[in-house]
DNA sequence: GTCTATAGAAGGATAGAC
DNA sequence: GTCTATCCTTCTATAGAC
């Protein structure tokens, strides 16, 4: 048998990539074997270098997919939002927590991976981090200018809010005892209160 | 040549302990092989297993040993705080980051081999990462009932404080531009505003 | 306590049939 | 476009010499 019947090229690729994405979130990328990989797309370890040249670059795809599109989602939803440093922080507060329990393997990935990428992968995938951190660091920039937030270190800040959100998609269970709406207002809150004093004790603005 | 002169069960014991902890915590547990850890011990690979059963032992213990000594460490430092919740929340702060900056590599592992951890490995380092975020919550608890927080979830808050305290150690370079006395302080500021209203004004109390 | 040697399984990737 | 078959490498773990 040559050819199953019924099968779709474009159909098998995106096959691929969601499978890889699963496997390689669960139990990450060293430890998935392409063998493993082809038996969940249900084709011959073989057949998967038609839509690959390798492993390594269906991690970096993966990886730079999920970037590509955390940064178009953002760069969207900003763009409906009033012009205002609060108002955007909350926008993106509940964006990237909603972003992110929606794409948990992505997510996974994209954060546990990076040590697995190839130098130069590692090098693109890195850019593309920073600029997500820095359209958060306008925001707080721009919060701190016009006398709203009160932060010492737009980068440091960053971080933590970052750090503190995606940490949400290690516990969240869809069915848990909170909604996805009430841990949005509760990190909000808790953003605001950051925000609000993050620094402002330890001295002069530095970044 | 059967036996190295000057070979020391004890210290090989402790060297592979320390080159494994490395090497997981660089390349991933799974990307590891039981060669490259003998090579960077100096040893052959059949030698390792005179000191752990197999390579999971080998990962568990490395977490297991890395969890009780974080437990330890703090209860030896609360003991000596205050026992007042804004100065133990302080003390927590300062050293969550400090501990975690000292040991970079287990940290690493603690966070990110978990799920290469076999099903009853994982249920008992679980059960001790749940401890530590206990200890935290003990302090957000009582804070919250003396009225120096306003908190409405303490788990939520755990979690969030410990995800960005640790998020430190995915940045921090020894020689970048800030010194480890300021991001304490930074980070000081940061968790003193979240307390202060993180949850307020969502509603009741819940936990 | 460490070595060499190797068993036995599994890995990534390719070649060529259909 | 997929399969079968296979090359070659690497892996974990063990056996037995010294």
């Amino acid at each position: 048998m040559a050819r199953k019947t019924g099968s779709d090229g474009k159909k098998t690729a995106q096959v691929l990539r969601v499978a890889a994405t699963r496997l390689f979130a669960q139990y990450g990328y060293a430890a998935v074997s392409m063998r493993q990989i082809a038996t969940e797309v249900g084709v011959q370890a073989g057949a998967l270098y038609l839509y690959t040249p390798d492993k390594q670059t269906l991690l970096y795809q993966i990886m730079d997919g999920h970037m590509d599109d955390l940064l178009a989602a953002w760069r969207a939803e900003r763009a409906k939002t009033p012009d205002d440093p609060m108002q955007q922080l909350e926008q993106f507060v509940r964006f990237h927590i909603r972003f992110h329990l929606n794409r948990g393997d992505e997510i996974f990935i994209a954060y546990m991976e990076l040590r697995n990428l190839s130098a130069e992968n590692f090098t693109l995938i890195e850019a593309k981090r920073r600029e997500y951190e820095g359209l958060l660091g306008e925001i707080l920039q721009a919060g701190n200018r016009l006398g709203h937030f009160s932060l010492c270190d737009i980068k440091l800040s960053s971080y933590a809010i970052i750090a503190m959100l995606t940490g949400v998609s290690t516990w969240y269970r869809g069915d848990g005892r909170l909604s996805l709406e009430k841990i949005e207002e509760v990190y909000l809150c808790m953003v605001r209160g950051l925000v609000a004093q993050g620094g402002a004790r330890v001295g002069a603005a530095s970044a």
